[in-house]
DNA sequence: ATTAAATGATACCATAAGGTATTATGTTAG
DNA sequence: CTAACATAATACCTTATGGTATCATTTAAT
């Protein structure tokens, strides 16, 4: 069960961007620090989190770590999410409204996978 | 932009926890606190910090707070997480491969909304 | 062999977070 | 009206968190 480690490295403003620069290209640490303001030893703090949160993975070449985002974080936490429809699927008045108009907002943003 | 206030409350294992409890009925915060063994103030504490992620809504009724479930905070999630799909689509090798894994293993437990 | 580059590992600091205890306030039942 | 109920608000405590600074280690380049 490594879901609390996921949630609790998605809580983090920084770390969430670092994924999403992680999603267009893998980085060494030293390229992900030059991305913030922060020093190397706070950024390398928030990759072993990710790490621990399955939200990315280390790659050891040579003298330099490559980071890589990983799918399997992200995937459990939609399957976490995935958890309430079964009841919102049963439910009626305003909760039910609240869904339907969430998703309706949602079709335009979301490609069904993950 | 609530979608920090929304990751920050997903964060701590006892909200979600209430998030399963909401999920099934609505309670009011004495009803929610006699499913934990924490006083009714750190309840309390934690319903306001998930109102504040819109995970809950909050309606008063005479002297009692019905604390009710609500989509907005699980859906923005779910779209934060959607972004990602994108880069995936187009990467290849091992990260490809376990994308597809992952989905493989998610088509069993989600039902396409949210 | 030496030096510079990239990272690892500690120690330390300030603030946020989760929790309790206590006191105050609004509501409903007799 | 008054007592019991449900919650609000505040103060306070302990630990976790995000950050820096410093020093050690490993690898690449000259």
């Amino acid at each position: 069960m490594h879901i609390q480690e996921t949630f609790r490295a998605l809580a983090d403003p920084t770390r969430r961007e670092i994924l999403m620069h992680l999603s267009r290209q893998e980085m060494t640490i030293g390229e992900v620090t030059d991305r913030f303001e922060i020093t190397r030893a706070a950024v390398k703090k928030h990759l072993n989190i990710l790490e621990e949160g399955q939200l990315i993975s280390v790659h050891v070449q040579g003298r330099e770590r490559i980071n890589r985002l990983e799918a399997q974080g992200l995937s459990a936490v939609s399957d976490w999410i995935g958890y309430f429809n079964q009841f919102w699927d049963q439910r009626l008045g305003a909760l039910k409204t609240a869904v339907e108009d969430a998703e309706a907002a949602k079709r335009k943003s979301i490609k069904g996978k993950i």
